[in-house]
DNA sequence: TAGCGACTTGGCTAATTATGCAAGTAGCAA
DNA sequence: TTGCTACTTGCATAATTAGCCAAGTCGCTA
């Protein structure tokens, strides 16, 4: 492996390492839903909102979600909509791997 | 976030997880174009055998590739090949983000 | 301007992950 | 059966990640 490569590989890895998280799933699959504050995730998932906001700002570093304040609430939404894709494509993985 | 659907996110995670990482895409996109042995890909991405065959383990046991032993070589060749439109994903979140 | 609610960041700890070296297994060939 | 090559697994260590509580920031409203 070259170090482009290495570097362009790093790149990828760190977008797709932002998606590798249970947390950060349920968020991305909500906010397909449409956009959503910091507190409504808060609430839906059940952990702290330190967390929440950690994990919001790991997706958003990534270039997979933008947000926006509005008055003391801020909200997410996704950038890219074609990592809904991903889902479909880890479904395929998993009845493969059960049916094996 | 029900017991249910976190079980559901992690066993996602598991998945997406096992492609998060500089030398696992490597290796996806090295078998894309076809089976390698553990000796050629070791070659390739140089670094220990150990750490080659454990990455290689993590996407089997994902159920992203399957092995097959040959004499004393085992080869490994990609199970779903849906994967590789992850790439082109990946692609649209940084031309997106560097666009920014 | 004082106080409150929404959010982010700092600092810490626990858990997970990555890697190398050494040791073990398995197939082949002398 | 001895030895060699290809590979996996054990064990230890370093690095990364996830979570919480506490403290800080920012915008609104009394």
């Amino acid at each position: 492996m070259t170090a482009a490569e290495l570097t362009r590989y790093k790149a990828q890895a760190r977008i797709i390492k932002a998606l590798a998280h249970p947390t950060r799933l349920f968020i991305v699959d909500e906010l397909s839903r449409g956009e959503r504050c910091v507190c409504e995730l808060t609430d839906l998932i059940g952990v702290e909102m330190p967390t929440v906001s950690r994990h919001l700002s790991q997706l958003k570093n990534a270039g997979l979600l933008e947000d926006e304040k509005r008055g003391a609430q801020v909200f997410y939404r996704l950038r890219v909509p074609c990592v809904l894709n991903f889902f479909k494509c880890v479904q395929a993985v998993q009845m493969a791997h059960d049916a094996e």
